[in-house]
DNA sequence: CCCTGTGATGCCGCACGGGCATCACAGACG
DNA sequence: CGTCTGTGATGCCCGTGCGGCATCACAGGG
């Protein structure tokens, strides 16, 4: 079928993402009527119309916004073929761990000294990442791998498998009174008067509805429950990052937080399937030494 | 970054499936010395080299290998991309079911009955499938939802519902010893002398080894089990399209079947969710009455 | 040694992507 | 009510780059 060029995706996704030509023009580095007729060729080329011009202002039809979703995934898939092949044919070999920084530091750290006691492995680079940053990162071809954390992670169009399963804590700055107390539950947890659970990026950039403090990074997360903000509900092994002025308390009914070894779906490569393996070698014997 | 256009990417495709460049140019309707120069380009673009052309024959790099795959994907990324958008632009709203011809006949009957009778639900458009091809066309935006069965079809890519779990039959000849049978065991089935199991195509488009013939149709399939050349495992509500010359008998240790509602992963559009609830509630319903 | 089959190069034309100038139209404003 | 401003569409032209044709370079095979 008669495909879009991605030149013409990348021209419709600024469009569509601007709403404006001149300026989507620019960004481009094109003038206006050129980005102008581009469109148009598109749309006769999709045969539906995307974008309402009426006067002061462009709008998308509802075909428009789905082609604005598609196109940014495909788009992205492009890139992520490029860069894939590109990895695959650098001279060093070498696999791309993405990790969150500071979560299941021990598990991290015995992984890597058994990966680098295995001669015939591809040594490991780690990628530390922030919240919610691993799945893009392994979509579009950055990592090959990643250490990721259930229910926090987004799981699409990445596979893998779970290795640990650890109870939760709760992450309270040291001067609020729930800091004395030896276990909390989820209920009191979620209704704390003035300190609400932070809120972090959803899948698609926006946030969830709620009080808390809109964060993005580890850091600012870090030093809101220190100043007393907020409070957290975390996996145990993630508190390799607490600070003096926060206290972790075990939230008992909390769901169970699972780490997992993940790479995107369909690409195992042997070097990915050797880590694999060796992540899953090491998850035992600490298993067998708890 | 510098993506490639798709144009080059089907180029490439071209090249690396036939590693033949005057083949590949013919099939692309270009001239050879055009795509030579094509692929020169994608290769310096991508900054590895892609093919090895030794005189007497182009053979892929590893790189060429990943890009090879990688391009694939991408390309049909595009393409759905385009096909979604163009569907969500038609005048005539509907969503497009894909199911596999005889599969859970019953529950698609009731499914198609409660969406008939939800007036502002969307039309349905079955699209009967053969074995296998239902994760394609959801992936390729050729269609918005399907009725899937575990542990039989491939679901990367797809998420969706679990609705009913069944257990399933062995379809034998009639003439066969075992047709006479009131159960057999998964062991019983997969060693009868002179009726091996039948094989389907795998993911990537082989089939598995072994000495059953290969199908990918259920025509094919259905006349094969009546010739008394191959025996099957399914789940009990495909009888549907059982021949006089077949006879079910139940496995009694046979992994359970789930059927499964399912749509392309980050694609539960408006009218699928409705379609959606309707399958759960046709679901309920049945499980009441029964 | 020539012929055949292969991919690479040289050269050239033309289509198309893109720039500049301008138009057409709707609000904002004095 | 006229003018100005901001917007996308059109007209027109140019240059680049894609692709065609002819040819080369090289390896096997008879």
């Amino acid at each position: 079928m008669d495909d879009l060029e991605t030149r013409e995706l990348r021209y419709f996704v600024a469009v569509a993402e601007r709403l404006h030509f001149g300026r989507a023009a620019s960004d481009l580095g094109i003038a206006q009527p050129a980005l102008s007729r581009a469109i148009q060729q598109i749309e006769q080329r999709v045969g539906v119309p995307l974008l309402d011009r009426d006067r002061r202002g462009v709008r998308l039809t509802a075909a428009g916004e789905v082609l604005l979703r598609e196109a940014r995934t495909a788009l992205d898939g492009v890139s992520a073929a490029v860069r894939r092949a590109r990895r695959a044919g650098a001279p060093v070999r070498k696999v791309v761990l993405a990790t969150k920084a500071g979560s299941s530091h021990e598990f991290l750290q015995a992984l890597l000294d058994a990966n680098a006691a295995d001669k015939s492995a591809a040594p490991i680079e780690v990628m530390l990442c922030e919240i919610g940053e691993q799945q893009g990162l392994l979509l579009d071809g950055s990592a090959d791998a990643a250490i990721l954390h259930r229910p926090f992670d987004d799981f699409a169009g990445i596979e893998g498998d779970d290795l640990d399963t650890e109870a939760q804590v709760a992450i309270v700055p040291a001067s609020h009174p729930l800091a004395s107390r030896l276990s909390l539950t989820m209920v009191e947890v979620t209704h704390v008067p003035g300190l609400p659970m932070a809120r972090w990026p959803l899948v698609g950039g926006g946030y969830a509805d709620g009080p808390g403090p809109e964060v993005h990074s580890q850091s600012q997360l870090a030093q809101l429950v220190a100043l007393g903000q907020t409070l957290l509900v975390i996996p145990r092994s993630s508190r390799a990052w607490q600070w003096p002025e926060h206290v972790a308390v075990p939230v008992l009914d909390a769901p169970l937080a699972t780490t997992v070894f993940g790479w995107p779906t369909g690409r195992l490569t042997p070097d990915v399937a050797r880590l694999r393996a060796t992540a899953l070698r090491v998850h035992e014997s600490a298993a067998l030494t708890a």
